[in-house]
DNA sequence: TAAACTAATAACCACTTGGTCATTAAGTAT
DNA sequence: ATACTTAATGACCAAGTGGTTATTAGTTTA
């Protein structure tokens, strides 16, 4: 890569003045998909124009169908770029997890956060759920890809607790939504109602804890609330 | 209303070979509307076009725009229509619960399913959510309508069980989201990847009770378990 | 029945937008 | 320096869409 491509690798996406005609054939893709991506999640599919996510990648509209054969290629590409395999990555992590099921799943909702939630990636699940109907074969791609294997990684996890006597009997189809709902419901709320800056925003921390803590504790004052459960929901402020 | 057009009004919507040209004023807009929240929610905004809706009420083009000055002002207008009162309504109703506060939970929890989220409105939650930053004036509309009353009045319910010594000390301003998290996960669901059949549908009264109890209760294998909930967790297949 | 009123239509227009392609010019080899 | 390769451009096009309007035809009234 020449001097000039690195210089402005570094400066083309924010410097206004920069020169007209730069080759840099390596990067482009990147920095389109990175576009695509915020003005998808924040637009929708339909709303975006090609030429917005040319312009905000700093290329031309010419240049965009250089790289992707399409509008819908570059959509697909978005989704499946950010779609990566954290999940059976995290699956393989949680086999040798060693210590309380509470402490197992506190820490996979956290990791959750950390490798997807607050990132980029995070609004794919947005934009799935948003343009589900009008992608089939994404939205199955992405059934498969990450619902049905989270969903295991989570089932796994409980089932943990059940087996070794920390959790109650649980029917699992459904109890794995306590743990899905709330991270799901984050993401959706920060790509949307929570982006137009309407309220106090959520604190994400502060927000898993206290959800991880309900889902375990539930929230019946019973008679062995003494132990670290109470001052942790209290101290989150 | 005249006889054919009350005839008209049952038959329309599904029939295929109608006459050409009915003249049925006061049924219009209402149908429009429904025509316009199904294609909207299913599609979003800048996918449906102006003349499906108009087909799908079964008028034309032309039409639809003697009703609606706009498509936005349409798009607006379905979703100030689908906003009704319920939140306000519920919150009056709460004020003369009788019972535990565990109780009161569950039945505001199913009372919101079957007037909202079993009902065509629930796709709103899911419109307002995919389009809130292409339209802000709506998205505040909606929050100061719909989120914040909603929030107030689990809030109050929480609080309720807190002053009665039912529920521990919480962190309210995360505590709602046990609540709201999970109810408006179930509409995404129900109006993405739900609609896609990619796998067994999640039944709603299983998955609201199982919340529900997990939010109460909680998963931990606490030695108090010997009550209903035990039952009603493991009944629920 | 005839005339008047207006709901509904369908052809039409202006404009947007996804996508193409001839042209330009940056980088490179000689 | 010159010629060559190809990344990048922007003018351009065809299709599609939001919105308009002259015309059609139900409905009512006299």
């Amino acid at each position: 890569m020449s001097i000039k491509a690195l210089i402005c690798n570094t400066v083309c996406s924010t410097d206004t003045a920069r020169t007209k005609h730069v080759r840099r054939k390596e990067a482009r893709p990147g920095e389109l998909l990175e576009a695509a991506l915020d003005l998808f999640v924040a637009k929708g599919f339909a709303a975006t124009r090609a030429e917005e996510v040319a312009a905000k990648a700093g290329v031309s509209k010419g240049t965009l169908f250089l790289y992707f054969k399409s509008k819908e290629e570059l959509f697909e590409a978005v989704v499946r770029e950010n779609m990566g395999n954290q999940i059976s990555q995290g699956l393989a992590e949680m086999d040798s997890f060693q210590g309380s099921t509470t402490d197992m799943l506190k820490f996979a909702m956290f990791a959750w956060w950390e490798r997807v939630g607050n990132t980029k990636a995070s609004g794919i699940s947005k934009l799935v759920m948003s343009e589900a109907s009008n992608f089939p074969a994404l939205a199955n791609f992405y059934h498969e890809t990450v619902v049905k294997p989270g969903r295991q990684l989570i089932r796994a996890i409980l089932q943990r607790g059940v087996d070794r006597g920390e959790f109650r009997t649980l029917n699992m189809d459904y109890a794995v939504y306590s743990v899905i709902a709330p991270l799901i419901f984050l993401t959706m709320w920060k790509h949307s109602l929570g982006a137009c800056s309407l309220d106090a925003p959520i604190d994400p921390e502060t927000y898993i804890n206290s959800q991880a803590d309900i889902i375990v504790h539930g929230i019946l004052a019973v008679s062995d609330v003494s132990d670290a459960s109470a001052t942790s929901a209290a101290s989150a402020a």
